[in-house]
DNA sequence: CTTAAATCGGAACTACGGTTCCGGATACAA
DNA sequence: TTGTATCCGGAACCGTAGTTCCGATTTAAG
């Protein structure tokens, strides 16, 4: 027992260039424009890590330094500035399942997984929002990255299923769902890290086939 | 293996006579605001259970048959209203917690009360909602008898670990959150009682000492 | 039946968060 | 330097949910 991990991944950049792609006929977008979009991005990805969804859009610009008018020209949205933030962060997570699912030792790629999963969840609040808590209909918002993610996951499960090392009676949103309440527990005391590998432990102790 | 019970206990009904108590001096309230009361009170107990803390007060009164004034002058705020429901509720499950503290086998208490508390967590909107989701505030409001709560399971943990059936290494607060996730689980599928049993054995599993 | 106190109902007020709009400022090509 | 297309800022607007207020209605005592 020992499965720590969490890898190098899942922590990337938002990024993408705005200036391009959008029009390629027209004028690069003005060097100052740039610049702001830049600042709302970096800005949005903090707070929103700190405090979820419902933090209202203009701490968001004034973080940034930045109008609300300014915002809005460039994210017409907040759902739109939430999606940007989030699917970049959901993406990063799908990458490293896939790699996860293609661990030789499946049961080993799960616990790599979800320490990851659990770790990511619990440090980006938005993240954990979108995965779970909130209105149903920000999930929808995901609904196609969510449902490659659990594809993943299900990969995983079978797997390790098949190699007698888990359960087969359990469904992998169930996992899923364990772990965000090891996230949730977590959460709540500032308790970092640290109790937090421990709930996702006792998680995988309850999903391994009995000895 | 298999824990069922859920008792009888915990389904109280809310109560109390607002007629009299108040004022010993006074005139008793006259017989259709004892009426309305009451209305009101079922009304919120049903609606706060299917759909939780965030919905709009003026739902409650027109479910009651009542005018919006009406409910404000039976309870001077939305959190009132709220508070009486939820306690009554906690209070409930306090009552269990304290029975099942008694049970000469610790674990099998442990047991009983995971399940009746995930059960009714997830059969009240509401109570799911005080427990762990929404605003820290909320859970600041009944923080005495989540204190009480906790310390009844506490009992059952620590009697559970010195009769060698569970781990040592986990908290109480953390069985009560992972029991949360189950619920959560459970909750948004429409899925009802069958898969909340079995994670909730999952958590029991995980925490049981390994044989 | 009369009448005053208690109660009812819902329009209106308040607070808050998202979004729009437009006069003024800025970048940058000519 | 000048002109203009682009961008900025934040006041104002809108919808939503909680709460207050007061004229209309009802209870029940005399």
């Amino acid at each position: 027992m020992d499965h720590r991990g969490t890898r190098d991944v899942a922590d990337a950049k938002v990024s993408s260039s705005p200036a391009i792609s959008e029009h390629p006929e027209s004028r690069p977008m003005r060097a100052d424009a740039m610049r702001n979009h830049e600042k709302i991005l970096r800005a949005a990805e903090e707070i929103f890590a700190l405090d979820g969804v419902m933090v209202p859009i203009d701490i968001v610009a004034e973080r940034a330094g930045v109008g609300i008018g300014t915002l809005y020209r460039h994210f017409p949205t907040k759902e739109a500035l939430y999606d940007e933030i989030v699917s970049t962060r959901l993406r990063a997570l799908i990458d490293t399942a896939q790699t996860c699912a293609k661990d030789p030792i499946a049961l080993e790629g799960m616990c790599t997984f979800l320490h990851t999963f659990a770790l990511q969840a619990s440090e980006k609040q938005d993240l954990f929002d979108a995965l779970g808590q909130a209105g149903i209909d920000i999930k929808a918002r995901f609904s196609d990255m969510l449902d490659e993610l659990t594809s993943c996951m299900d990969t995983m499960r079978q797997r390790s299923v098949e190699a007698g090392a888990i359960r087969d009676d359990v469904e992998t949103k169930d996992i899923l769902n364990l772990v965000m309440g090891s996230c949730h527990a977590a959460g709540y005391d500032g308790d970092n890290g640290a109790s937090l590998e421990r709930l996702v432990d006792i998680v995988l102790t309850g999903i391994k086939t009995p000895d």
